[in-house]
DNA sequence: TACAATCCGGAAGCGATCTTCCGCTTCGTC
DNA sequence: GACGAAGCGGAAGATCGCTTCCGGATTGTA
């Protein structure tokens, strides 16, 4: 985020055009945390107070605009979940992967649908194949930390895990105010058995 | 379903008229099945094998068809919970009203969608008050001989409930193959300690 | 300052859907 | 079988939201 992009970008924005970009993205951002894949591209225009025409000229598409802030919010994620992996508690790391995730989901509320596409194998709002499988690989280690450490119950696999993070952010989305206490009756589940 | 609705439709209707409300009533739910919400009118008719405005000859609006099919499904919702608190086993009749609700989703693509107005408690496609009431007091009858029995965390809530159908809709929804691997998950979670 | 490349704004175009409208058809009855 | 009421079909209307287009403004450089 500091220094690359410089594949994708072959030549220095201007700086009216950069500072016209960040601010497109910041509305998107917000637009769609509110409405999900409904917002529409003349709010967004109007929040980052431009044109439509400029919003376009740094996004081709809808589409493309909500797969930017996708790879945003799954890089951040990524990150997180790197970060769980020195987690001392294994089981509390397993606890904070589910609460970040729900808090992904009430910062955008396109998030569910993109673990639904995760969990189901389609969707519209794939991530990157590569970003996927690191985000995999993680989850993976995290279950074996927590596997070994007896926190969780024998039989988890990795493969269990999306659908269960579909469902919190499902439910997360539904408007649910107390999603913590359905966060507790799911863990209660995973956790190794008496 | 044979008798009824003789006090909303003060008219008997014309043979053919009443032949056409069936039709397209069927197609409406193979249509709604298959793409949910975003199944178009116009599919609809063709499907009934009439023209569009005979749908609307029946039915004034596409939320107004959409309507008619959720309550046709929370009908039988409720008769089916009902017959549960027959069921000898209490928690055998939890397990199933859960399977029961990931195979109406699968019937019916716009279910999740109505769960979530449920559990979140807004939505836009809310059953009859009445209804709802019925189906929330069969779900409380259920935890209570649940409960008696030992059967569940004794601190396990009527209120816990929507959010817990909520989810296992959206992973359905999602089109997650086995779902009875995550239902399995869940309800782990919901047993009474040991 | 002058010039060219770059960028901007927002009206207009366009496709997709829901909904209306009305002349024609079918049904039920006398 | 004749008549009026009820129902039907599907083209046209209305709306909504994404996308394009281009004259004019802005930026960076000579």
């Amino acid at each position: 985020m500091s220094t690359p992009a410089l594949e994708i970008q072959p030549r220095r924005l201007r700086a009216d055009a950069a500072r016209n970009r960040a601010k497109v993205l910041d509305a998107a951002r917000a637009a769609f945390a509110e409405h999900g894949t409904d917002a529409q591209m003349e709010e967004i225009a109007r929040r980052a107070g431009v044109g439509v025409g400029t919003v376009y000229r740094h996004f081709p598409t809808k589409q493309a605009l909500a797969e930017a802030l996708v790879e945003e919010r799954f890089k951040r994620t990524i990150a997180y979940t790197t970060e769980l992996l020195e987690e001392p508690d294994p089981w509390l790391a397993i606890v904070k992967s589910f609460e970040f995730c729900a808090t992904t989901q009430e910062q955008n509320r396109a998030w569910a649908g993109v673990l639904a596409g995760i969990a189901g194998g389609s969707g519209a709002m794939q991530p990157a194949e590569h970003q996927l499988g690191q985000l995999l690989a993680n989850t993976e280690r995290m279950l074996d930390r927590a596997r070994a450490a007896g926190a969780i119950r024998p039989d988890l696999k990795p493969a269990d895990m999306p659908p269960l993070y579909c469902g919190l952010a499902a439910v997360v989305q539904a408007g649910v105010a107390d999603w913590r206490r359905y966060l507790e009756l799911l863990l209660a589940g995973l956790r190794a058995p008496a």
